[in-house]
RNA sequence: CGGGCUGUGGCUCAGCUUGGUAGAGCGCCUGGUUCGGGACCAGGAGGCCGUGGGUUCAAAUCCCACCAGCCCGACCA
């Protein structure tokens, strides 16, 4: 054990003394984000946006390699296409913001006033099916034009009670996918397409394990048929939706209109299918992998992969000093690592060696490289890797460090998967009983509730009074219930027979 | 949207009970010493104390209303 001193951690409270508030705080100090005046919406900042934004790319092109395409649909939509899925408007009427007048005046009191009240209101989109439903009602007249595979990057709200940055606020960023198919075979295969490529970027881009599978009827989206999900363990054990994919069967197509001559010359309903992925993903991340000093982000969505510090201790080596560091720049930008240039930056800005160095550890840039008179003379560089102790450095030759940077990145990245996928692992339970489910859920020390079990795979069969109940008891939903042919087995709760295990979890 | 708490320089807060028109630490700016590490010294900028009204000779401080935020519930990507 190190001295307090040298225990001094970049954030505060630390992970294991409060959860939630060392998230708020490593969200700020890495500069991902920040509240805004408005109510419940955020700013995203630019290292926050740049993580965004190698998210969407790298999604974006899965999507394209899998035959979709972007378009765009208004942001506003009129209240009655919005009513016409009753299960839908139902789910969503108590988070809509509704826009009802136009123009603004001033008033006696020199206010400004809304004036002039819309003849119909328009809801601001929480997701598209209606609005999209409508264009597709017009586009789809016969089985060659289908499949309709369309996605569009754009931002929805939510009037959300509870917001916290990145997981849930009032307006955020998304993609959503909406297709319509000739049959319901294939639709439903679309929903399974999309949720393995959702399973395979949180995965390989993001370093982050999950489960995946379907939803309970109670946690179904409004309008669904059936609902698939990924579902991510952070480390305060709960678990976070990370991206779902509906299968909507005939429901949106019939309140759309979306119909079809088929092959036997009859009209038909297509087979629609929904799926999302959301900025939550940049707070999932965050919770995934994220320690007492800050941000740690796996190299394939970091804005920046290597960060090139300068030390200049001394006017006269100042230069050459600089010159080194774009010399090494230079060459590390023409290597490629996971399919794209490495991105590196050389941080010239006038500030304390320390402090610099510190300010990219928390903002998690995975390889941070320092280069002053010593190694210049040694022509040698000083390594240190974000998912290793702070403190330690590597000495390596500036050719030696040049050549292997691509595979330093990608180790970390592995080293990322893995220790996320061993602290899941580790905190993934088979339950047997009853008494064994509550145990495992209660929390150890009652002044923090969040230091509970984890996932917990138990038999269930299927009642959704149970679900409620655990749900009163525990604040514990199931999370997914996976795909294929589980071993059957008997309900821990009621005994009755059971076709698989679900995954049981408290839930962001 | 219900219950509790809180609104004081960019941030965290003290002052309010016992009214007399503002303080600290951090951050920021300048100069210097440092600097292979979030350093130190000196100087400096920055606040109509959430908003509106009331009581009073006098309100950050007392009263009322409103607004916003936090925590706990219900809801959610």
């Amino acid at each position: 054990m190190s001295t307090p001193a040298a225990q001094k951690t970049a954030i505060s409270p630390r992970r294991e003394e409060d959860f939630p508030e060392w998230y708020q705080q490593v969200v700020r100090a890495a500069e991902l984000a920040e509240p805004s005046d408005v109510r419940g919406c955020m700013v995203i900042r630019p290292w926050g946006y740049g993580i965004w934004e190698n998210m969407q790319r790298q999604l974006d092109t899965m999507f394209r390699a899998t035959g979709h395409r972007n378009a765009y649909f208004p942001l506003f939509i009129p209240l009655s296409y919005f009513a016409k899925e009753a299960e839908h408007v139902e789910g969503f009427a108590k988070e809509c913001a509704v826009v009802t007048h136009t123009r603004l005046e001033v008033d006696a009191e020199g206010k400004m006033k809304p004036a002039s009240a819309l003849t119909e209101p328009l809801v601001i989109r929480p997701t598209s099916e209606t609005i999209i439903g409508a264009s597709y009602a017009k586009w789809v007249q016969s089985y060659r034009d289908l499949p309709v595979l369309i996605n569009q990057w754009a931002n929805v709200v939510r009037w959300e009670m509870r917001p916290r940055l990145f997981l849930r606020t009032t307006e955020f960023l998304w993609q959503e996918g909406h297709t319509v198919h000739e049959t319901e075979a294939q639709a439903r295969a679309e929903a399974m397409l999309i949720l393995e490529i959702y399973e395979r970027f949180t995965r390989e881009h993001l370093a982050v394990p999950v489960f995946t599978g379907a939803k309970s009827e109670s946690e179904r989206f409004p309008g669904a048929v059936q609902t698939l999900t990924i579902e991510a363990m952070v480390q305060d054990r709960k678990a976070i939706q990370a991206g779902t994919s509906h299968f909507l069967g005939q429901n949106f197509s019939r309140a759309s209109g979306i119909q079809f001559q088929n092959r036997e010359g009859k009209q038909e309903f297509g087979w629609t299918t929904s799926w999302g992925m959301t900025t939550r993903m940049v707070g999932t991340m965050v919770m995934a992998h994220g320690d007492d000093d800050g941000v740690i982000l796996p190299p394939r969505v970091a804005p920046t992969q290597i960060v090139i510090l300068p030390i200049t201790p001394k006017e006269d080596t100042r230069a050459r000093v600089l010159e080194a560091c774009d010399a090494l720049a230079l060459q590390l930008r023409g290597k490629h690592f996971a399919d794209s240039a490495i991105e590196v930056e050389v941080d010239r800005r006038d500030l304390g060696g320390g402090v610099k160095n510190w300010e990219w550890i928390k903002k998690g840039v995975p390889i941070r490289v320092e280069i002053g008179p010593r190694d210049l003379e040694k022509n040698s560089v000083e390594v240190s890797r974000r998912d290793q102790a702070i403190k330690s450095k590597e000495s390596m030759s500036i050719q030696e460090f040049a050549a292997g940077a691509p595979e330093i990145l990608m180790s970390i990245q592995q080293n990322l998967y893995d220790r996320a996928k061993k602290f899941q692992e580790a905190n993934t339970r088979v339950i047997e009983s009853k008494k064994e489910f509550y145990d495992f859920f209660t929390a150890r020390n009652a002044n923090k509730p969040e230091i509970h079990g984890g996932f917990a795979l138990a038999h269930w069969n299927g009642s959704h009074e149970v679900e409620e109940q655990i749900k009163n008891d525990l604040k514990v939903t199931i999370r997914v219930i996976p795909l294929g042919d589980g071993e059957p087995g008997h309900c821990i709760f009621t005994g009755a027979p059971s076709r698989q295990r679900v995954v049981w979890a408290k839930s962001y």
